[in-house]
DNA sequence: AGCATGCTTCGCATTCATGCGAATCGTAAT
DNA sequence: ATTACGATTCGCATGAATGCGAAGCATGCT
């Protein structure tokens, strides 16, 4: 009755919620995904999802495909990775996932690597929230934070700091109370409200002080050009593309680590490998030249 | 990379060891197989099956892939049960397993059954071994059996025994002894080798004695119309379809019993609840109405 | 009320995987 | 050797599922 690919479509229209996403999940045109739905729902002779208030709800029946569908699809994930492991061809695809702060920095250096590699088809995926690496979305991550889940396995890369920084006329360093006294911050909002760096400033900089929020940090060094305080990463706002000026020293609450990492299952294979040994090598020389970096 | 077909796929091939049968679980053409094999290989990089002499042996990828596509198909195939258990319809195929030897007995109560239902499509499997339940090969399984699997539930129809039958000329009984002296006995080979009954034959009746050997009961109570002695089910060799006479006492050891059975999961699916009652009944009356029936 | 946005359905053209049968190959048996 | 049988590969035609875009619906917003 049910098939596997049924499992595929209703665990990915459960997930997402609404039909399109889940048609983009399945890579499917948004129709197909309808009359699949529509297919299996005739064969099970029962409704799987109900659409209220614009979310496909699912019913009990589709409740329990769904809690089934989860464990099934987790294995199959550690089968791919398992898999993928044992890859020892350094062609296909391979997926890097880093965030914006860290595009500029990245970016030359997964060129150089895919020079190196013509057959290798390196994607680079920026976003701000962290790919599902459980769910195989990405192989490799590069990421600041200060803990890295414990389910993924890699290396430092180097150190850095928060620190307030201004563009234009600004410039020179202040009190932390003058500062924030000054009208005119950026806020952070979207994915990256939950960081750190964003709770730090609901803590001292007052909602009234704040001119704009933006979603991508990449926003806020930007924003910052046109005279707004930021809270920035030391590598982004001493980066001289942006011409922003230090406002304060580092704040040691929030200083950070930018680490390359994988998953276990992952570690073996010839891509993952050259990858991270690659990367690994040039990223941590980038940092330590960084005049930003000040660690030991 | 592995998509959930690909689990099918592998699991079908090594299962059956060779591509035909293979083709045939995953109801495709032995040539799509052949190709759908060849893809998923030339995506993960490596073999998956070796040719060994006539059959198709996994490679340690294969079998790794194997034995998670195992325990994933055993987590579909309960959730298919769960899915079909809470099937209110009397709609779409239902899979009745039996014995050819039940065959006659089973088929006007199916039929009848199948009139009542006519938008179920009732399928009759008659086959020797007892088609797999734990992976929905059938849905009800009729059986003469001592001991049903625990792994099933249901009910006994009653009772049978095993007597010595031949047709033709013979008639009248005789001692054990006289029997197996005369030459000419029907032996029981393939799928029905390892039945009680056919062991009885190897300790009691010498093979010296036997003029051929049937892979179906039937067959034997077939070859006992030429005069040959056969062991049969006293609701077989009584059959007056058959014109056997009796040339023993039933053989107290071998007394059996008939079940009626389903998985748990199923109990309470519209369709199945339906079979197990009127077959249930039917069967019952049928059985004690046999005049070869001796139970209290 | 009117507009706009996103969801859903439908008809039609296309395409990719499949089925089919023939040809080829390998293996085992006589 | 010869034959026969099954496994495997190939080319071609078919068709079922898909993609696409338009049309038809809801729903919320101004």
């Amino acid at each position: 009755m049910l098939t596997h690919d049924d499992l595929a479509l209703v665990l990915a229209i459960a997930r997402t919620g609404r039909m399109k996403p889940a048609a983009e999940a399945l890579q499917a045109h948004p129709a197909t995904v309808y009359r699949r739905l529509e297919a299996l729902e005739h064969r099970l002779g029962g409704k799987l999802f109900e659409r209220i208030d614009g979310r496909q709800a699912p019913t009990g029946l589709a409740e329990e495909i769904v809690g089934e569908a989860k464990a099934i699809a987790e294995r199959l994930d550690a089968l791919n990775r398992a898999v993928a492991g044992r890859d020892a061809r350094l062609t296909g695809p391979l997926i890097v996932t880093t965030t914006d702060t860290l595009q500029a920095l990245v970016m030359p250096i997964a060129a150089a690597f895919g020079r190196l590699h013509p057959r290798l088809e390196l994607r680079l995926d920026v976003s701000s929230a962290m790919a599902d690496m459980r769910r195989n979305e990405a192989e490799i991550a590069i990421r600041p934070t200060r803990t890295p889940p414990e389910t993924l396995i890699g290396s430092r890369l180097g150190g850095f700091d928060y620190a307030i920084y201004a563009g234009g006329a600004a410039a020179g360093q202040a009190s932390l109370a003058t500062l924030v006294a000054a009208n005119g911050w950026i806020g952070l909002s979207g994915e990256i409200a939950q960081t750190p760096a964003a709770r730090w400033l609901d803590v001292h900089v007052p909602q009234a002080a704040r001119i704009a929020s933006v979603n991508l940090m990449l926003g806020a060094a930007l924003a910052a050009r046109s005279g707004a305080y930021a809270l920035l990463p030391t590598y982004l706002g001493d980066d001289p593309l942006f011409g922003l000026a230090r406002m304060s020293p580092p704040v040691p609450e929030l200083r950070s680590q930018i680490w390359l990492l994988t998953h276990p299952d992952l570690r073996y294979a010839a891509k993952v490998r050259a990858f991270m040994a690659f990367a690994g090598k040039a990223l941590r020389r980038a940092l330590r030249e960084d005049p930003s970096r000040d660690e030991p």
